[in-house]
DNA sequence: GTCTATAAAGGGATAGAC
DNA sequence: GTCTATCCCTTTATAGAC
């Protein structure tokens, strides 16, 4: 039996720690974990900094409940793509409309995770499991077999992985200096990153094509 | 007539002047203005707090000099060797071999001006001058011209500025990540990166050939 | 110019009433 | 669960002696 009291408690309660985590992620996002204040964050999910250390004792747990949650919704994804059975063309290019388009609406997703990342790399990496699930080994026999094949030039997985993910996710890192650089308007830009989509797999296939 | 006592003065000046600037800017690059602490700066100069406010007048202020500073050393550069005559190629692998060179020696200083330039972008650009300057819109003819002559498939200047940028400086940034991917140790990062300047001008280059 | 001591502000965290 | 008030440590900045 549950009481309609104890719901209202529950409702109210899920309610606020939502409205903490998605305040603390737009604040830790944009600032960091040294340029962020509980102050603001409180501010952005209109309620007082007691409730913060209510519901997450301290800042460096709070920073840390997001930075584990964004990661999650950010990487799970690289790792299917890259370590399932499709043919290299088409992972490229799922690989690059996926985070192309999951970027355009965090675009300051990387540059967070970035910053953050080097306080605790082996955490990050573990967590994401893209080692300890074999994607990338199953990455590295499949550009060894094309190779042997004859069907692309030799590149080491980390290379390939390299320029994948420079060429999909620097731009938006870039994003200030290319749209000042360029007189892009942000609608500019959008549509700049719309021509990539197709722009990048173009670039990376025929950078892989074997010389005639 | 310059007494000696005057000179005195002013070597130590600059000796101290120089040993915070040092310090400063070995500090905020690696910590970021906010995570950046004043003591912290004062201990690696090898003076005490007192001095760094007697110097800079206050820690906005001092950054800005570091800023502005690092910006100086790393801009210029881009702009002379891509504004240049040189054809395309030659560009490429100097741009390249530049950046990559200098960035092993610096290796935080893009995820540094990257997170900081967020704050002034308008400021940056001005100071670096790559618009100012004309270079965008020479290499913006040298490529409309080669592509009218058949020698390369036709690209924005934009798309071809962000692939360049994103290949060279992307690595650094994601070095962590990279290094705990593919397991990679401190040396064997250095060598990846020193493959990456052959690599990367075969890599555009071969995106550029014409479709035979 | 350089130091010590201290003021002043900022910001994370807790106590305690409701 | 939520609020107000407050503690207290950290950090920036200044005063003042030398």
């Amino acid at each position: 039996m549950v009481s309609s009291a104890y719901l209202r408690h529950m409702e109210k309660n899920i309610s606020t720690e939502e409205r903490i985590k998605n305040a603390a992620k737009k604040i830790f996002i944009n600032k960091g974990l040294a340029g962020a204040r509980m102050q603001e964050i409180a501010d952005e999910a209109n309620i007082n900094k007691a409730m913060l250390h209510y519901y997450y004792r301290s800042k460096d747990l709070l920073f840390q409940r997001i930075f584990d949650e964004v990661i999650g919704e950010f990487a799970p994804k690289i790792v299917s793509i890259l370590g399932g059975e499709s043919p290299l063309e088409t992972k490229i290019k799922d690989f690059v409309h996926h985070y192309l388009e999951m970027l355009s609406r965090n675009p300051f997703m990387p540059l967070f995770l970035i910053s953050e990342l080097r306080n605790q790399p082996e955490h990050v990496i573990e967590k994401v499991g893209i080692v300890r699930s074999g994607a990338l080994s199953r990455l590295g026999e499949q550009l060894e077999m094309e190779t042997k094949a004859g069907t692309i030039r030799p590149i080491t997985p980390a290379h390939f992985m390299a320029n994948l993910i420079s060429l999909s996710i620097f731009p938006f890192l870039g994003q200030p200096m290319l749209q000042s650089m360029f007189g892009m308007s942000d609608s500019d830009f959008a549509l700049f990153i719309e021509e990539r989509k197709k722009l990048i797999p173009e670039f990376v296939m025929s950078s892989l094509k074997p010389l005639s």
